[in-house]
DNA sequence: ATCTGTAACTTAACAGTGTTAACTTAACGC
DNA sequence: GCGTTAAGTTAACACTGTTAAGTTACAGAT
């Protein structure tokens, strides 16, 4: 009947608000700071609720982040229409960086936290291979650009490989600045000059040009305060 | 009178016993996994007698963290003699991605999980600053070396800058193979392959030279099954 | 030899965690 | 109206980090 069809809709409701709070609350605080009890009580259901939609807290998050992987993908179609590929690496690594340094709890998430890979016939939100969900096919294809048009020095042909140590290269920044930008042992340069001399020495190091030059935005609130340190 | 000197290094004993324990349980399992409860079963005592001398679980993981920044900086420091400074640098970013991947909690515990970090005057492990204690001095002075031989382009002139440059990818490979080797969404290449791009790129982008080639040795078990896939 | 103070440790407890089994309630098709 | 099932709740278990209060053993003083 048309009410099984109802009770399934409102099913699906309940469920995205359970995703929407856990996503506010991971992002706010972080994975192990947020309890099931403090999800449950954010959409006033009892926390075993919660478990008739999700495995387990490791689903939740799992499914958490599957969703963001999506804004990340977004933001890297906003740059597809960038003819040069060598240009639109460098801005797709800045991209990157940014959607890092501005949710850096996100990020954690998504890049830093070792979940257990769901296999990738069993996730339903991100189709992998489709462009435009998926942003390391996104990557993979800019790159494969490169190649294709010889802007890359012969030891980079492979473009899985090169995909690889960019990926490597930008996430390193990314993560290594969120976990130690306060550290009052290092002597932090400002984070738009370590990104951008990352980003440069990653395009130098591929094609052996000259890269591109542009300005970085603004990372989150809680990494700027010591970035003008040293 | 003597008893209280006896009495002094029995107490150093025991909080040595707990570190070590401690140690042991962080980097097998992970910071989460470990209870203190665990930490007070394997040495024989309550859970509490730790609290005596440490002042939470954090403050226990962060003289473990301190001891473990030696061991790092001791690897380093076999690699001194090396004259060239180039062919020093990419060795000691062999050493460091080694190192990572060798003990994974450990450098998960090292750079990856964000701790409060302790004010430099108030920690007795590390002598800041004195190179035979603390890696970052030793990477700096390298590439101090390096950019005094005129080795570096000119753009790559101030060595904290290049050091923080190295440091980003060099961890960036590290850790974003650690979180998602066993990523089945990802062709990963062998990592000796990634690893050996990386450090490449890196000495090309910032010298422009063609980078000294060596192998790599093998990483920790767990992070070694799918490595050759792709 | 006895008393005192304190260092080192234990017991018991608190408030919180993820998770499960058993129970309730409401709505549905028949 | 009746039985079935979906959606949630209550109560509990076995954990967690941490603290306050209590214990014990022993050094030094009387």
């Amino acid at each position: 009947m048309a009410s099984e069809e109802r009770r399934k809709r409102e099913k699906q409701q309940v469920r995205k608000k359970i995703l929407e709070a856990a996503r506010q609350l991971f992002v706010e605080r972080g994975y192990d700071a947020v309890s099931m009890r403090q999800v449950a009580q954010k959409i006033e259901y009892t926390p075993t609720a919660i478990y008739f939609h999700f495995k387990d807290k490791q689903d939740l998050i799992n499914q958490c982040c599957a969703e963001e992987f999506l804004h990340l993908a977004k933001a890297f179609q906003h740059l597809v229409d960038i003819k040069d590929p060598v240009v639109r690496l460098k801005k797709m690594g800045m991209q990157y960086i940014e959607f890092g340094l501005t949710n850096p709890n996100h990020y954690r998430l998504l890049f830093m936290t070792p979940h257990p890979h769901q296999a990738p016939e069993k996730n339903k939100i991100i189709r992998r291979g489709d462009a435009s969900e998926d942003a390391y096919e996104i990557l993979r294809s800019t790159i494969l650009q490169c190649i294709a048009q010889g802007r890359f020095s012969k030891r980079y042909q492979d473009p899985e490989l090169a995909s690889q140590v960019v990926w490597s290269c930008v996430h390193g920044f990314t993560s290594l600045y969120m976990a130690r930008a306060h550290d009052p042992w290092i002597p932090w340069r400002p984070f738009e000059e370590i990104a951008n001399a990352v980003l440069d020495l990653t395009i130098v190091g591929l094609t052996g040009e000259l890269p591109p030059q542009f300005a970085l935005p603004a990372p989150a609130k809680s990494l700027r305060k010591k970035a003008k340190r040293g």
